[in-house]
DNA sequence: CGCTTTATCAACCATTTGGTTGACTCTCTA
DNA sequence: TAGAGAGTCAACCAAATGGTTGATAAAGCG
């Protein structure tokens, strides 16, 4: 399952979900395990509430799900999802370094006709 | 090169900087060559002064660098940043996967216990 | 049925973001 | 030196974030 929108859309709300410490703490803390609202809220100085709203800015960029359990609802994170941004941000850091590549081939060549022309 | 401050502040400004689809764009631009900001700005509808900003916001991020040529200042994507985003979110993806499949085992085992009892 | 636990909703407030326009700096060039 | 081009700074504004408290729902327990 897929958080809803356009593809600009998710990444905007899967970023900014990430944009946050207190929230990748949250999802370093899921990478762990699955936990309810309480158990995530523990080690933190935030009210419940405060919590409570980064959980959903979290469901809402899909980076994690709940499931209903008694009158617990557990959050487990979505590996997918942190997949998709791992790939979108790969494919132009590749692309940039290939490009540096070639800047680099193409100043060697300069640099070699150089040295030729001086002699 | 790296931007300041602590690895959370860091963190914070990369993930805020690609929570928006114009900068994003500017990031999918600069992968494939260098750019100035006029010739950045070009293909958006934006005033020049915002796309200078959301300039400033990849480069505080460290996702960019500037030099000076002459009169222009040209923007060079900075992609040992890009990696240091894939490498904090594919360590707690790569965990979150770990921990599915042991839970996964866990209940493959428990599934072969019921169905031993069954018999 | 009442009480506790778990968690969300609603209203509110301070701060930040994203955008604009206008004035300004800096650099090259005629 | 005057002007044009590239880009930034400053002030302003609308909208969104991040936090709080108080009331509310929903599930389990005595």
């Amino acid at each position: 399952m897929q958080a809803a929108g356009s593809e600009d859309e998710r990444l905007d709300r899967a970023f900014l979900a990430l944009a946050d410490p207190v929230r990748r703490r949250l999802v370093a803390r899921l990478s762990r395990s699955s936990a309810t609202v309480n158990e995530l809220a523990e080690p933190f100085e935030l009210s419940k509430q405060g919590i409570s709203k980064h959980i959903q800015v979290l469901e809402r960029a899909g980076l994690l799900t709940r499931t209903r359990d008694g009158q617990r609802r557990p959050c487990h994170l979505a590996p997918a999802a942190l997949e998709e941004l791992t790939a979108w941000i790969d494919g132009y850091r590749l692309a940039a370094e290939a490009c540096y590549r070639r800047l680099d081939a193409v100043l060697a060549t300069m640099n070699a006709a150089e040295e030729a022309k001086d002699e």
